[in-house]
DNA sequence: ACCACTCCTTAACGTTGTTAAATTGACCCG
DNA sequence: CGGGTCAATTTAACAACGTTAAGGAGTGGT
């Protein structure tokens, strides 16, 4: 019977859907799991850890259900990783916001690194580590953007008028994502093959 | 004598960089301003309209003292504005989360758009606001990362190893942010220049 | 002198994260 | 059997938080 920290983050995913993050408290998960609130210090050391169990849990069960398909090149990879990236994020209320305020318990989570072949072919690491990482920031700034003005899918949240700038795009985040990171994986394609450390070199007529 | 929303939302800001977001309360920003609490309710509805005034002011302030450089092409103003927002969002602990999570109240201090030239060039104008979006959401990413990382520009905090991918990255974060940034901006040249084709277009409801 | 309005205080409420101490239950050892 | 140890949970309580209600002080107009 005895609870372990799995259910428990698994508990907080649900309501967090239910409730959003600041109505997400750790007396309602200790309810929702018959129990009262301290038996989850026993588990758990803080709120923030258990909010970081979330972060692991939720891209654990993003990652399993979607192994990139064969016969993609590397590009496509990243870009189906970036994809499942967003749809995670997407699949919770806030979860961007839960995502990227903590780091993750086990990184190993995230699926093999990309641009590997690169590397293996003489790529410098750092360098793929930084246009991974371009996307990667890309995808994550993005999203939380989007769930400030859908906190969940498809409804918009009524603060926001149509006026600003950020909401012409975010009228439709699904073209808007998908221009998106064409811009970044051309950029990061581009970047890799043509160095341009200083972004002042890269002016041309 | 009377308070405004912009001495609180200064106080508020300044207070923000010596406690971080989860120290700010209401009650330690009255303080500041020799009042009690309740007080700041004449003034604002919430906490979080509070947090909407700082992120307003926050952008104000900094955009203050950084008009371009004249001489400039679109797309170094482009780069000036993204790097300037980085700097802004650094000024300040927990900066990136407590300005993602608010939209502005006033979006004119954000300055005037770019890509106006291309836009009077016959650019559409939706093409123009999703490249710039994407800039706009890499950096927003990157710094929430950055400062998830380096609490305070400088200081690293300690529960991030060296192991996992993203700190090889923030391992160097002007390096890092640079080399985004010049992805970021070479795949919108050039996917502004010639619309990938990768990518259908999603129809609006 | 009175009213009206702005701005702030005092007092309080319900809720939150968190801690300390007591309690239960299961398993093992004699 | 009986006691002891350890894991897991409960009960009780705390200080702090955001927020609301009610009232008081100051100011200006008529």
């Amino acid at each position: 019977m005895a609870l372990n920290r799995q259910d428990i983050a698994r508990s907080g995913l649900r309501l967090l859907n239910e409730v959003g993050l600041n109505g997400l408290t750790l007396r309602l998960i200790a309810g929702d799991l018959g129990v009262k609130a301290p038996a989850l210090y026993w588990h758990v050391k803080n709120k923030q850890e258990l909010l970081d169990e979330m972060a692991t849990q939720m891209l654990a069960d993003a990652a399993a259900g979607r192994v990139p398909p064969d016969g993609l090149d590397e590009w496509q990879r990243l870009e189906h990783q970036a994809r499942g990236l967003r749809d995670t994020l997407l699949a919770y209320r806030d979860g961007a916001k839960v995502f990227s305020g903590t780091f993750l318990a086990d990184t190993s989570l995230v699926g093999p690194p990309p641009l590997q072949e690169r590397i293996d072919a003489g790529l410098d690491p750092v360098r793929a580590a930084r246009a991974h990482f371009a996307v990667y920031s890309f995808v994550i700034g993005f999203t939380i953007e989007e769930q400030a003005v859908y906190p969940v899918r498809g409804q918009r949240d009524e603060r926001y008028g149509p006026e600003d700038a950020g909401a012409a795009v975010l009228a439709n985040p699904e073209a808007g994502f998908s221009d998106g990171l064409a811009i970044v994986l051309a950029g990061a394609r581009q970047w890799l093959d043509a160095p341009s450390s200083q972004v002042e070199r890269m002016q041309e007529p």
